[in-house]
DNA sequence: CCTTAGCACTCTCCGCGGGTGAGTGCTAAA
DNA sequence: TTTAGCACTCACCCGCGGAGAGTGCTAAGG
């Protein structure tokens, strides 16, 4: 709908108003007028000049009129605008820091946990719903491999990979295995596979399968099924998700129909997660402003997202879901810094382990 | 505000026109008025007579009007009597039974998906909120216990119980513990206690650590750290919840504030745990209709419970959440069968066990 | 005595119209 | 280039009145 190349040089005072403009209706969240901003009085000058600015910041597509005689809106070029130059980039407050470190120090005890504690820190401290994208257990890189009998033929398969993250699953066996040679088996697998992703050796352990088929013996049979069963298919990157009712306090949210759709598009897990890691190949903060993508752009939302990973291993994503409107120079150092903590705190606690005889 | 004194008998006239109103009023949502059900004509009345009828019944407490001039509307005193005597119960068609049959056939890997299953089941069959709430750990039988490896002082807990739920828990240690050692106390543990629930396990231990506090070896002394640590304080019971999104085409959620107090009231796990137990002592299907309890009375909305278990063990309860006015002829039945269903998968698959030597 | 037709009455809902106020765009003067 | 002034537009609010649905009551009919 806007043309880029229409959009002209900005002065000075045309950013300092737009500036204005759009921190107005991020806490407002109602059009703003000319008058308003004349009455802040940033620049002493009156209204009749603000206007004509206004004027020329809608026809170059970053300010839009709901109707005729109602203030203006800032539109996504504004956002974005607002973003990259505009906005001061405010600090978090050391207190902030602070909170979060406490926090997320006091308990690393798992890293299952961690993510969900960082998922409510983000959403506590924005008032919007936090999001984190668990790693997808196949990409992971093996440390142990353990498995417990549970029942006649079943087992619970205890995966651990060397970022800390721990995976349980519960497989069906066709014979029952005694406790022993269910020792024997994870000792092998953890000392032959550690350091792999699961999806390498999966593959690895298809392929000595469909070699050997014939002379493997009964071992070694045991063990390719339980590895094969215990480590294929791991469900899809799970969402942890929190503040969703916080989400209903929003202005924007005040008709039935948003509202639903909002929750039916939160129940679709995958789409989610796709729109989570959609262009996270960088590192920073990205930040997606009421996108194609049906979600952000149908409500007027849009999305802060950061990677988290150790080392140079991207493991998954975490961000902030909210108004189009919502507070920029808060949220992206937010989403920032606890991207970093994370990282670290997965990298810290969780590294070095217990190495198996 | 009705007093119960004040009803007097029902004619069998009354009883149907009663009926006839809520099942109306059930489907449409909307005031039901004397002429659509003249119209509907089961007796054979005229709209002015049902009116008498309909008069009387709003005397004794069973229909109220939202105005002059509008149709009826059941009271809780209506919905209870309905669910008594009005209402002829419904049982579930075959395929309704089979489909869940089968879906729960299918997959009875872990306890833990079988209640998502569950839950997932009694939402997508009544389109309403699912609710399963899982058993207290505490209380659980133990089976075997075990302990993994998993960073130099963190050592994973995995906790099953006879009933097949198996709980993880990642504990830190004072020192970093070998893997042997970790085998010997898992045997011990199992060997020794296996039987018993966890919470008097813990009482066991905690007793035998006060009395012979000089005179334990290493081993015990290592032992009861872990068991201790590994085995008390469990999270408080687990909700699963399925659906929410389905509440709202409800019509009455088409104002935002309720569906506000409504996620809030979601957000409060506590609570809403407690009022699943509230009077879950007997065997049968509860129903809560706008109770006292704020989630409910407020809103105008129901609770149709039941519990699970093995034998008479009662390990937890599951239910349907929904407007007052729900299906309870088809929605009763629905949860009297997950209830029984769930309570023979549990005990069927997970019967029997490994024993450890 | 019960049932029903008829009628007046009540109350919600909806659309209409006018008044109000916020905000704009334009023009002309400083 | 800025600003004051003014006409204009449009959403919002409010009150009004008619339509329609539904009731309660009464009186006639089986």
């Amino acid at each position: 709908m806007n043309d880029p190349e229409s959009r002209g040089k900005l002065s000075p005072r045309d950013q300092e108003i737009l500036r204005d403009v759009i921190v107005t209706y991020i806490l407002s969240a109602e059009p703003v007028s000319s008058r308003s901003v004349a009455k802040r009085g940033r620049l002493g000058l009156s209204a009749a000049s603000i206007r004509n600015v206004m004027a020329d910041l809608e026809e170059m597509g970053y300010l839009a009129q709901p109707h005729t005689s109602a203030g203006r809106v800032p539109t996504r070029a504004a956002y974005h605008l607002f973003i990259q130059s505009l906005m001061e980039e405010r600090q978090l407050t050391p207190s902030e820091r602070r909170y979060i470190d406490e926090t997320l120090h006091g308990r690393p005890a798992d890293a299952d946990e961690l993510m969900g504690v960082t998922s409510h820190l983000l959403s506590e401290m924005s008032n919007q719903v936090g999001l984190v994208v668990a790693p997808v257990m196949g990409e992971t890189v093996l440390k142990t491999v353990d498995f417990v009998p549970v029942a006649d033929r079943k087992v619970l398969c205890v995966v651990v990979s060397t970022t800390g993250f721990i995976d349980n699953k519960v497989i069906e066996t066709d014979e029952e295995i005694p406790r022993e040679e269910l020792v024997r088996i994870s000792n092998y697998l953890t000392d032959n596979f550690a350091g792999q992703t699961l999806r390498q050796i999966r593959d690895r352990l298809l392929r000595t399968m469909a070699e050997e088929r014939a002379q493997v013996d009964r071992m070694l049979a045991r063990t390719i099924d339980l590895a094969r069963k215990g480590l294929e298919e791991r469900p899809g990157q799970e969402v942890l998700m929190d503040g969703t009712s916080a989400l209903l306090a929003q202005p924007e949210l005040s008709d039935i129909h948003r509202v639903r759709r909002m929750f039916e598009a939160f129940a679709d897990k995958a789409r989610l997660v796709q729109m989570l890691n959609q262009c996270m190949s960088g590192d920073g903060v990205r930040v997606l402003i009421g996108d194609d993508n049906a979600l952000t752009s149908e409500l007027d939302f849009s999305l802060v997202a950061a990677p988290y990973g150790v080392g140079d291993r991207h493991l998954g994503t975490l961000g902030i879901f909210g108004p189009s409107r919502m507070e920029y120079q808060k949220i992206i150092p937010l989403v920032h810094y606890l991207g970093e903590r994370l990282s670290r705190a997965l990298s810290e606690s969780f590294s070095g382990g217990p190495d198996r005889r």
